[in-house]
DNA sequence: TATGAATGAGCGTTCATTCAT
DNA sequence: CATGAATGAACGCTCATTCAT
């Protein structure tokens, strides 16, 4: 509903901010207002309810991730390439915005069944395009033939999302970005021809 | 507080399956007393409070994990084997016990950060071990020396983790232990010499 | 306020329309001016608040009964055909608008004491137009002399009044009107001299 | 659940006298609950929700009115007597708990439809027995023949409820039982054969 | 006159924990 | 050891009303 207007967005960044400072279940409705300087009554202007807001969170964001991904896929054919690119982007993303990274990381896993759910909708996107990554890196005879997608999706994925968490815990106190070669190098090796 | 007791055992093997039956928070004190055939006050003769549970479910059933685990290192002095065997033992035992799986990879994901802090106290005597077998591996030329333990570990973690989640998240509908090798192999191929 | 302007009679049949299809509690000002086509905001350039929409759709609509009522008694000396002519009266007029009936007798009772108290100020209009068909019917000893006015006036609208909310609480499936005769006839034996 | 407990009679009170003092809309459970002397959740360990505490209000209480009438029926055979004693009860019992009076008069008619069905059906039970005078008495050649039971139904209880609306409308300031005799005489007359 | 985006006060209900028995 | 009745703090959402345009 209205999200063009920019108390929209004004919102949405509220809501991240507010979830990383107070932790997903201390994220009232009335803070995440206050943080974002409107009425408590104004957030149901453009969301339906407290759910919405959450997941339109990670929709925007993760937005950003596959419009990325997505321009590195026309810039690239080389499949490792653009698995590097797909990696440093992701770090980036993340250590450019702390507070984003400790909302996708954490706090919003707390959430319920429902709302997971819908998140990993929203995931589905990113994770076709890495799909198409792994296909045609095989292919063009860059990837292994004998891969099984799935399993090859869930490693480069589960590897990239446990490195990041372990930083937010660590409290991000390393450069995250230094990782990216090491972890391409990493996952290369196993899904090469 | 008294953890020899059988009352204790019963309490943690009624909170498994309240929470597998009705998601974490549908799962109230109240309801895993009377599944455990308790009153709701006997609770908290054996546990501190509610987070005190969820922990001791975590830390009682990981023990199986690390106990599994450590008999392998005693038994196979091959880092590739010892790797395979990890696999196929974490994938088994959740293969066996569906609603200890959906506990683990789903439910107990949603408490709050102070509890996932704590959860990954106990989880890290089990990855200390995982961290035994690479550098052991390293040791032995088995594994490439060049491997940076911590992302290795990261990656053989995230992998298995995001592995079994996809498999309870797909309503364990596949053959999860049949995965095993296939795992093994992609892993072994990234950390080999 | 300008209640001689068309948008104020649009309003006023935009809230019978809206209570009757929402009923009270659902009937909120937004809808009513939906119904109305017209602003939210303009609602309040003619009336005060929503409680003076209300006890205005009683005054206008109770203003045809007393109309219809004050001609019959220009019309006619009888006690008993006054009487005849005012039950018909009252239900014909709720039998030809049945939202009209759902929102009198079942809708408008549900507001709070305050908006009843107006609404009987209202009311005693066409009360004390009864009061003169009793006190005349006693003068011209038609009806009996010893009448307590008021408990014969509590009578004769208490029963009519219970007949119409029986009939629309059975959703109106009966002839309302085809009543008038028997209803009349058992009040006039209670009143007559 | 558990009405048998003391408490269960100590907040239906507290019910009504909170709502007698401040309105339906200005009944919330906080009040009721300190008015009772209990803790706000206490009440839910008695009710399954306010709507419930309502309803049981009015179920109670409307329990002595039936259950009078019925001991009436059973020692009086005279259709005149019986309702005599009948329109006595019921100006009585409530002439003697004022704040019932303003709770079942005024108060609880502001009730939501759903409210108002279940309290027809509780209500029901009464004016069966009414019915049941009617029928008999004609049957006894008391009253007359040609009577419509239904209307002559919807008098009785209309012409009761309005005198004692109207009571309470004015504050109860004058004496609601001595109207019996006469509100009786009025009945009756239209009533006999 | 007319608009409609913004406001913000208000409340029923849940559930972890306690403690008298 | 065991019970379970009682506690009470905490919060998402609605909607009548306003006011800048």
């Amino acid at each position: 509903m209205r999200r063009d207007k920019p108390k929209y967005k004004q919102i949405i960044d509220a809501a991240v901010i507010t979830i990383a400072h107070n932790g997903y279940h201390q994220a009232q409705v009335s803070k995440i207002a206050k943080e974002a300087g409107v009425a408590d009554g104004t957030i149901y202007l453009y969301f339906k309810n407290k759910e919405d807001i959450l997941i339109s969170v990670f929709r925007e964001k993760m937005a950003v991730f596959t419009k990325n991904l997505q321009a590195v896929l026309n810039q690239e054919t080389d499949a490792s390439m653009r698995l590097f690119k797909m990696i440093k982007n992701h770090f980036r993303v993340l250590h450019e915005d702390r507070h984003l990274a400790i909302v996708t990381q954490l706090e919003l896993r707390q959430s319920g069944k429902k709302l997971r759910l819908k998140i990993n909708e929203v995931l589905r996107e990113y994770l076709d395009l890495l799909d198409v990554i792994l296909t045609e890196g095989i292919e063009q005879k860059e990837l292994d033939s004998t891969l099984d997608i799935r399993l090859a999706r869930q490693m480069v994925f589960g590897t990239i999302d446990e490195t990041i968490t372990s930083w937010v815990m660590n409290d991000q106190k390393y450069d995250l970005i230094e990782l990216a070669p090491k972890v391409h190098k990493l996952l290369i090796r196993a899904l090469k021809a």
